[in-house]
DNA sequence: GTGAAAGCGCTAACAG
DNA sequence: CTGTTAGCGCTTTCAC
């Protein structure tokens, strides 16, 4: 099986290259006969453009990185990554697009790879995973012009595109349901406060708070990171000052607040109410089954993946935005009665 | 910043776009005084080769696809795929390889993806996590001659390279132990049987049984699909037929199993011991904790990069092959005293 | 509408 | 050891 390129094609449907390239890529100026049996060819054939050819003469190389730093902490702790992976390869597979991943696990894993980022030699786009806030990648991407795309708006006010879940709200909500419930010494174990989710979320159990008056006590507040073992840890402090109810800003970390509640012969909703934010998989399956905020994680991969393209079409200016709402999800875990 | 290209660094080098061209790839024909001036135009350029242009002239592309087909139902419900993906990146980032995700959630996916690893136009190999036994990805992977490293062996005898973990000397493990906890009533929940770590990890179990004489019964013997909600489903057929313990294919499935029993008012290992397989990180803090025989995930990752790579240099023939050998994690869930 | 021709930036013989 | 010279397969003006 011998290579085909355009030529070969060419001299088959008995037209010139450029016309098979046009009718390739779709342009207009082919007249409808000609394209037809030009297409014919190239299904018969089953030609595929070669694709690094395509990226030299273009500009573009038709490949999405998916950036993802600080891997080591989250990738497998956590399933929120593998969901929203699942988004961005379907979308990119329906866009015709190649993913490829860029994990940094080590700041010199970073610092070799971001050249590769940021001259737009490799990707056309970048997805960049919320960071830390004191990140210098985003505002490199920004200042080189790289067409990127943030997942979670990022901690500084930064004029760059990105996608994300109502965090405020959803939090508010929650604790909210907690406070209706009748819940009035509300803990919280937030996620770290130097990312924006962390942030938000713990905006949003502050601003239900205060919504009903409440003081906010600091020693119910207790920032973790997003871990199990975090989760577990921050619970069991809570646990001397207690609370009634628990506001815990992850899934993952609910987990452990649980564990670190049964260890210490109690358990949710009976004697402190827990409500987290998520709806993982294993949420409906904890014990108890989790109150949760559910966030649409595959559906923001896919926004992203839009918006990038959107932007790699029409220009960087302006900055879009996108944020989804989330839904609260009772289950027992908050001690609601449940039909 | 206007673009640099070999032309310009040869200029600023005062030598031939060839001579800049050797030092990039580390050929040996430069002289060293040569060689250390072009470096250090490089450097202080910050210029990297375009990789378009590279593989177009060259035949490489430096990237290595990662396959994953039937995306769909495993990549959320374990954390086994972030942390293999984990092991492959940090692999690719080492040998400067770029990784690109290929991941099927349907037939139409898997169709429209195909042609673009089946001829190397894009990826240089392929990693082709495990398979069912009938899909006909391998062996076009073969015949075309794609290089191609499987995570797990082919269920069918293949001429490809893989890299596997001892399934069945860890099941085997397994359920020896419990056989010499004292149980003599082993049930098994199996991973499903058109997969090859479903069959070895069965016969890991069959054979451990056979060992001491037991002959298997069917009646303790539930083919389910590693998922969690396959594992409680499992659970709650055996429970009625009365095992002294269980071994359970995957840290996943057991999380099910272990919310059956709770659910039948029972508990591990009081009433039913339990083993499983993997170590995710869950098992640790799982209630109560379980034994499970740990398999070397992110390492498999790394070997597989490692193995393409030698396939890459040296030749597809004849197929390599790696088994990581496994590990018994002796925790709460199976009754074993612990010190 | 269509074809001819000029590169995109690099690698890899082939001379020297 | 180093420079010269062809292309790799495609996109994209620019004529016709």
């Amino acid at each position: 099986m011998n290579k085909l390129t355009l030529e070969k094609i060419a001299k088959l449907a008995g037209v010139s290259r450029s016309t098979v390239s046009r009718v390739v890529n779709d342009h207009p100026n082919v007249k409808p006969e000609v394209r037809r049996r030009v297409q014919q060819v190239i299904d018969e054939t089953g030609y595929h453009p070669d694709p690094a050819a395509r990226s030299l003469a273009g500009q573009r190389s038709g490949i999405i990185g998916l950036v993802i730093p600080r891997a080591f902490q989250f990738l497998f702790t956590d399933p929120y990554y593998p969901r929203l992976m699942q988004g961005i390869a379907q979308a990119c597979n329906t866009h015709n697009y190649i993913l490829s991943l860029f994990l940094f696990h080590t700041e010199e894993e970073e610092q070799k790879l971001t050249p590769k980022l940021l001259r737009q030699q490799f990707v056309d786009g970048v997805i960049l995973s919320a960071l830390p806030t004191d990140d210098p990648l985003i505002s490199q991407l920004i200042k080189n012009e790289v067409p990127t795309v943030m997942i979670g708006r990022p901690v500084d006010t930064l004029p760059v595109s990105y996608v994300d879940v109502s965090n405020v709200d959803g939090a508010f909500e929650a604790v909210d349901y907690l406070l209706e419930l009748g819940a009035r010494r509300i803990g919280a174990i937030v996620g770290p406060q130097n990312t924006m989710v962390g942030l938000d979320r713990c905006q949003g159990y502050l601003n239900a708070l205060a919504s009903r008056h409440i003081p906010a006590d600091e020693s119910l507040l207790i920032e973790s990171d997003f871990s199990e073992a975090g989760g577990y840890l921050a619970m069991q402090q809570l646990i001397s000052h207690q609370p009634d109810a628990v506001f815990v800003a992850s899934d993952t970390m609910a987990l452990g607040a649980l564990r670190a509640l049964r260890e210490a012969g109690m358990s949710a909703p009976g004697d402190i109410a827990v409500v987290s934010f998520d709806d993982l998989p294993f949420a409906a399956t904890a014990d108890p089954p989790l109150t949760t905020v559910r966030q649409p994680i595959r559906r923001l991969g896919v926004q992203a993946v839009e918006m990038l393209i959107d932007l790699l079409q029409n220009g960087l200016r302006p900055p879009r935005h996108f944020t989804a709402p989330t839904e609260l999800i009772v289950r027992q875990s908050c001690g609601a009665k449940i039909k």
